[in-house]
DNA sequence: CTAGATTACGAACGCCGTTCGCGTCAAGTA
DNA sequence: TACTTGACGCGAACGGCGTTCGTAATCTAG
């Protein structure tokens, strides 16, 4: 990418083209066809033409690798400028932002999770969140808590909306046996003994209601709402 | 467990002793003491005395292995009979004793996010969970929708609080190189550069201010709030 | 007591992350 | 220009994982 490709035609292999960029450029291109799984150093190496063995010039183990994708990922998504009067949707929009980036690349929310990320991608959309809750009139104290609270949330959704992609890739059926995930859900819920779940039964509908995005929405909106509510709220004790 | 020992004094291996229940109990065991991912085939079977292909008569595969246990722990939590006048103390208290039960058997959260969990006991938790919350007002829509809410917050939380034990277990220092995590989070915020990152370094106090469990504390009175507050909120579109 | 099904389990397969040791190239020194 | 040196490339190997296979031991029915 980087390399301008130079006067060599295509002679053998040309040693000496690793990098930490081509690492995390051919890391991507598996991210994005098979899943953060498939993401191994065998193959990441393969992709180069080489093996695993000379990756670790570059990068300290796989879990660096993966904390270097995950930043890259993350910094696919833009920040707002902190417009005090709108804060509520720029904020709503930049986890909408945030969640689509990780689903674009399945399997590294994953890594989010498991990684707490702080890598200069992570720390810019901090930042960013940052100035737009606290251009919205949250005290410091709300604003900190908030932004933890929103990435913890985006990320999981983003994490579990990502599983049956995951799934799909090891197991037979693409999508279901038949009919959608959803109704699927629906004709489990509706096989349940009424007696010992009496909610569950009578709320069928209601719980398969919707798809991701609005459940997704529905949990910012809610948040948004009572971050609106919160905005003095203190340590406790 | 079981077993009451029977008039057996210690003979042989004595086949035939395997069952589901006996390998849930051990890998309860191992999940307790050293985290979800020491729970191997290899390591239960170890602990039973046996290798790890005599599992596979009572258990289709680890996944399977590990949602038994899911369902295990999620059935250590116990839930509140509805008392309409008192939905808000009663989620929250749900959602905190869910917590302690992941927390109390680390690594089980990460199982949890992966399997969207099924089983009898989980079923009958959200069973509880819609109960107090339609109790409490919330139409069908909503308390559907804060079920799936309130979990994945909780179970995201409950893994990132077990993160620091799991990562223990292999690393170096128990604890940290030298004091707190939270001091070395104050450290690093406090030692980036103020032009790049304005709001992060004149807010350090407060980004690292309050254990896990207050700012759980938050997160949940900030869900909850949103919920009284949404009671009419419809699917948009 | 025998026949058939079930269970136990050692061995092996293919995958993984990681390390080792040896070639081999690129740049610095004389 | 010739030589040294240190970093990089990479095949091979180690230990551990989930899972399967073939076989032996055991329980259950008839």
């Amino acid at each position: 990418m980087a390399s301008p490709l130079g006067p060599w035609p295509a002679k053998e292999p040309a040693r000496r083209r690793l990098s930490v960029d081509s690492i995390v450029a051919a890391g991507l291109e598996i991210l994005a066809a098979e899943g953060a799984d498939a993401v191994t150093m065998r193959a990441v190496a393969g992709k180069l033409g080489t093996g695993a063995a000379s990756l670790y010039a570059h990068v300290r183990d796989k879990g660096e690798l993966h904390a270097l994708l995950l930043d890259a990922v993350i910094g696919e998504v833009d920040v707002p400028e902190a417009d005090p009067a709108r804060w509520r949707e720029q904020i709503k929009q930049f986890c909408w932002g945030q969640y689509r980036a990780m689903v674009r690349h399945p399997g590294i929310a994953a890594v989010s999770l498991a990684h707490i990320p702080t890598g200069p991608n992570a720390l810019r959309c901090s930042e960013g969140m940052l100035a737009i809750l606290t251009a919205g009139g949250l005290s410091k104290l709300v604003a900190g808590l908030a932004v933890d609270l929103l990435t913890q949330y985006t990320t999981a959704v983003a994490y579990e909306d990502t599983l049956w992609w995951v799934r799909a890739e090891d197991g037979n059926d693409p999508f279901a046996s038949e009919g959608s995930v959803v109704a699927q859900a629906k004709a489990y819920f509706a096989g349940l003994p009424p007696a010992e779940y009496p909610m569950i039964t009578s709320m069928v509908e209601e719980l398969t209601t919707g798809d991701g995005d609005a459940r997704f929405q529905f949990g910012l909106d809610m948040i948004v709402a009572g971050l609106d509510n919160l905005r003095d709220w203190r340590l406790p004790g």
